[in-house]
RNA sequence: GGGCGCUUAGCUCAGUUGGCAGAGCGCUUGCUUUACACGCAAGAUGUCAGGGGUUCAAGUCCCUUAGCGCCCA
């Protein structure tokens, strides 16, 4: 373990970074930087020993470098256990489940997101001081991980069949070693804050156990059976493939009108369909029972063409009257809608094909041994032939192919295990209408319950290798089935002991919807379990609320009788800057890695919270980036101005010795209102608010106006002045790292720490550090009130010097022309302040103060501020200037003015609404008149 | 075919119980100012998709039309 020793500030690397996005004019950038840099030291007086020397403050970055500093915290945080919950019982425990990434998978732009808002929940919540858990993982994808094996044996000329079920399994396990985790170490590049000593992974002996715990005792139960099914059948590869691998793409192809001829009496029907050579194991003609085209054809049979055999006409609701004919052939083992149209009627399945797609016996002794598309060919000829084929039109329709060798892919009847789900779903629908859990954005519940209410039953067998092997087990002397985690003795029916063990395993989704306790240790009774379930807030993406949250709702509440979380919040997708989702093919999708190492992973994570909305999708473009790295290089520049004014050792008063003035309570009352602000933002899981606050708090209050407004005060003569100022900033900015930590945490541990150096803070570590509770008693709303009027005089001010083009480098005078007492002693008082950053020279303030001659005027709230500018103030501009305000004034007036004179509105609004419009007209109406007076005055 | 969304500044999007239309980027102008040009300061920019309704009051609630997107079949 490493010691947590203060870190001295960074060397300073190169003046900037390249930036790729940047112009070609870097170069003189370089250049400039340099003879700036050069200029201020020689013309900075060295030997104010109570600052860190201009020689010193170079020796810090100008210009945020992420990276070592990034590495050098990820590695001291793992190091010293922080990422493992605390052993605390007081808290009560924050537990967030990883969606586990496939063991394949490298990471993109997707997890970026998905992860950077799990970090950010579970950083807030260790903070907060709640042991902490996010629990980390990887899945084994079974297909996909067998495939990419399956590729590196295809370039060794080899396939799985021939070198057997063993060593392919050997290969995959050896490649999952060797890179298996690449995505691992991805996420803590990203800053991601998982208990590592917790990783799982799906084939892991604990999770393997906890799978074959679930088979068995579902088996048991009569929620998994074994039935014949429609696939979908890959005939190259030979295998059932999910319904996400099966890629669909818009063909054109034919629709062929066939006769069926009545099987008695003359006549016939027409069906239409785009694969006629399934018509062989037809075993029915469906027609809609509304249809009163066809209802007296229902019950009565037709004579398959092509064939020796009868089939009847039934009525299903399926069948649609406007497409082809209205009738419809029914081939149960050869379409999924079929299938069902089947199973509602108990018509005969009739496979007509074998797994390589060739046409077998019960396809007849004309088509036998033939391949599927030449069988086609050859029932359309003999159609043809007999006068049964009507007519043939182009059809345009979505085949679906096999995502791996693109063959077109054969609905298939085949045997598989399925999972009983209507009792599971139960109680699944129960706890959420309920509100045990909910979704977040809660539209998401419509789509939740929609499934649940219609849900069908799990095809969880797949025939492949690398996976759970179904735990059913054959005895070979008597076709006995046994069900059992381990392989059993003796056969309960012959005694023999010749097991063979069924060849196919299970869907990937079968070990991840036990996620919440497979990785906890269940079936052992384990203290995790006690811990931490159910967990609390689960975040992925809404692709799979079917997949995978709606089924480990199922599981927990069956084998654990508990909820496995209680909010679901679902984000957007990423997006490209033309809308489209990334993807590898489109090669639309950005490295994050390149991007890490550009710009951090602090930038990353700001820029990608910063436009993403609670649940909306994110458009990403490198573009976006430059909000997270400026900002980064905002506070990397804030932090190094604040530390160049410490000096090492310096003692600092204490807080109470402090003696405030209106900025600093100002300062104060604004972080408190921030920390309550951005803590409950953070509680709602609404990321994207609590960046905009802080951006906003950080940027626009700490940066441009405290900062600025400390500067005179760092070289006040009085020693007391200053070290109230360097207090104050120190103490701001390290809970402003605090606040921020969450969504950046790299950057925010640095700068605490160098605060740390200076302004001692009994915390090891910010990453463990107390979250600002934010002080209700500081906000000071009249003191406020005092300040943003400062701040707006401030900027009228500035607005008319800009009006002439004064530059910065003059100071000018100022004639203010208030309302009433108190007001010129604020302004007295802090004309420093405007001194400062209006670049005002004097000020003449006074209620009968008359407006100077040739001057510029402007109206702050009930005073008059005047820049007196002999002989350079254009009369027409500034006519045209005053007049515009005027005409927005008085918009302003007359909308507020109808609304208080509407007895409706006064009667029926709340009154604080009512009285605030008042208080609103008033303020108009002085501002107006002021206004009107120097308008007049122009001529 | 069924369901769910979206339409607000040039672009990408916020806008929580109805009560002053916002942010980032972009744009215009000026700037070696005790940190930051990845910066500072000052500005300009809206038929809240169209129509109707409820209400004292609608970007926000209801109906409707159009366009776009996603999911399921």
């Amino acid at each position: 373990m490493a010691k947590a020793k203060p870190l001295s500030p960074v060397p300073c690397g190169a003046a900037a970074s390249p930036w790729p996005l940047a112009s070609g004019l870097w170069p003189l950038k370089h250049l400039w930087v340099d003879i700036y840099c050069l200029y201020k030291i020689l013309s900075h007086n060295l030997e104010t020993d109570n600052i860190l020397s201009w020689r010193q403050m170079m020796e810090i970055s100008k210009t945020y470098e992420a990276k070592q500093i990034e590495q050098k915290w990820y590695r001291w945080w793992e190091e010293r256990g922080f990422f493992a919950p605390s052993e605390d019982t007081q808290h009560e425990p924050f537990t967030i489940l990883i969606p586990p990434p496939n063991v394949t998978g490298i990471l993109h732009v997707g997890h970026v997101l998905n992860n950077t808002l799990q970090d950010i929940a579970v950083r807030f919540h260790r903070m907060q001081g709640r042991p902490t858990l996010w629990l980390p993982g990887v899945d084994h994808a079974g297909i996909a991980t067998q495939n990419m094996v399956e590729k590196e044996l295809a370039k060794e000329g080899l396939t799985r069949h021939d070198i057997g079920r063993e060593k392919l399994l050997e290969r995959i396990w050896a490649w999952k070693h060797e890179k298996g985790d690449t995505i691992v170490d991805q996420l803590k590049l990203l800053g991601a804050s998982c208990d590592w000593q917790r990783l799982r992974f799906t084939m892991d002996d604990m999770l393997s156990r906890a799978v074959k715990e679930v088979f068995v005792s579902l088996y048991e139960d009569g929620l998994i059976y074994k039935g014949k099914y429609i696939i979908n059948w890959c005939p190259r590869c030979v295998t059932a493939l999910a319904n996400d691998e099966v890629e669909h793409s818009d063909e054109s192809g034919n629709l062929w009108y066939i006769r069926y001829p009545y099987a008695q009496g003359d006549g016939y029907v027409v069906v239409a369909t785009t694969r006629p050579e399934t018509m062989l194991g037809d075993t029915a003609v469906a027609v809609n029972p509304k249809d009163e085209r066809f209802s007296h054809l229902i019950g009565k049979e037709l004579l398959l063409p092509l064939t020796e055999r009868k089939i009847p006409v039934i009525a299903d609701e399926y069948v649609d009257l406007e497409f082809g004919t209205g009738c419809v052939k029914v081939t149960p083992a050869h379409d999924p809608n079929d299938f069902e149209i089947g199973l509602r009627h108990d018509l005969p399945q009739l496979l007509v094909m074998d797994e390589h797609g060739i046409m077998n016996e019960d396809a007849g002794a004309d088509f036998a041994g033939m391949e599927r598309y030449a069988a086609r060919k050859k029932a359309l000829t003999m159609l043809e032939e007999q006068g049964l084929l009507e007519k043939t039109e182009t059809h345009e329709h979505a085949v679906g192919h096999c995502y791996r060798c693109d063959t077109v892919i054969e609905p298939y009847l085949s045997d598989q295990w399925f999972v009983k789900m209507k009792p599971l779903a139960e109680e699944a629908i129960k706890v959420v209408n309920e509100g045990q859990i909910r979704f977040q954005p809660q539209r998401w519940t419509k789509v939740y319950m929609h499934w649940m209410n219609n849900i069908r039953d799990w095809c969880i067998s797949r025939q492949i290798w690398w996976g759970h092997r179904i735990p059913a087990y054959y005895c070979q002397d008597c076709a006995q089935m046994v069900v059992s985690a381990t392989e059993p003795s003796a056969c309960p029916a012959c005694k023999g002991t010749n097991w063979q063990q069924d060849e196919d395993v299970l869907d990937t989704w079968f070990s991840s919807w036990l996620w919440p306790f497979s990785t906890m240790g269940w079936p052992d009774d384990t203290p995790d379990q006690k811990r931490f379930l159910p967990t609390q807030v689960l975040i992925t993406a809404p692709e799979i609320i079917y997949l995978w949250v709606a089924r480990m709702i199922m599981s927990t509440l069956h084998f654990k009788g508990m909820i496995p979380f209680d909010t679901v919040l679902l984000h957007g997708t990423v997006r490209d800057d033309i809308g489209r989702k990334m993807s590898k093919s489109l090669g639309n999708s950005p490295d994050p890695i390149d991007i890490i190492d550009k710009v951090g992973a602090d930038a990353l994570r700001f820029s990608m919270v910063f436009n993403t909305p609670k649940g909306a999708d994110v458009v990403y473009s490198d573009k976006i980036l430059e909000t997270g790295r400026n900002f980064a290089n905002k506070l990397w520049n804030a932090y190094r101005f604040i530390m160049m004014n410490m000096s090492p050792g310096q003692e600092l008063p204490a807080r109470e010795e402090l003696q405030l003035e209106l900025a600093d309570h100002w300062i104060y009352s604004r972080l408190a209102e921030v920390s309550i602000q951005v803590t409950e933002y953070y509680e709602e899981l609404k990321f994207n608010d609590a960046g905009q606050m802080l951006f906003q708090f950080l940027w626009d209050e700490f940066c441009s106006w405290y900062i600025e407004l400390s500067k005179d005060r760092l070289t006040d003569a009085d020693i007391d002045v200053q070290n109230t100022a360097r207090y104050i900033l120190l103490d701001v900015m390290q809970q402003g790292m605090r606040l921020l930590h969450p969504l950046m945490p790299f950057i925010t541990e640095e700068i605490w720490q160098g605060i740390k150096q200076v302004f001692p803070m009994p915390e090891e570590a910010l990453i463990i550090a107390s979250f600002p509770k934010g002080d209700a008693s500081l906000i000071k709303p009249a003191i406020a009130d005092e300040m943003s009027f400062i701040q707006e005089s401030i900027s009228a001010i500035r607005n008319l010097r800009k009006q002439v083009n004064l530059p910065p480098s003059v100071t000018a005078d100022i004639h203010v022309r208030v309302a009433e007492d108190a007001q010129a002693q604020l302004f007295d008082q802090y004309l420093a302040y405007l001194q400062k950053l209006a670049r005002v020279q004097d000020a003449t303030i006074g209620i009968d103060i008359p407006k100077p001659p040739a001057s510029l005027a402007s109206v702050v709230r009930n005073i008059e501020i005047f820049l007196p500018l002999e002989g350079i103030v254009d009369l027409q501009a500034e006519r045209e200037r005053i007049g515009k305000q005027l005409e927005k004034l008085e918009k302003e007036y007359t909308s507020v003015a109808g609304k208080l004179n509407n007895p409706n509105f006064v009667n029926n609004a709340k009154p604080e609404i009512v009285e605030a419009e008042r208080l609103r007209l008033e303020g108009i109406q002085q501002k107006l008149s002021l206004t009107k007076e120097l308008f007049a005055d122009l001529g």
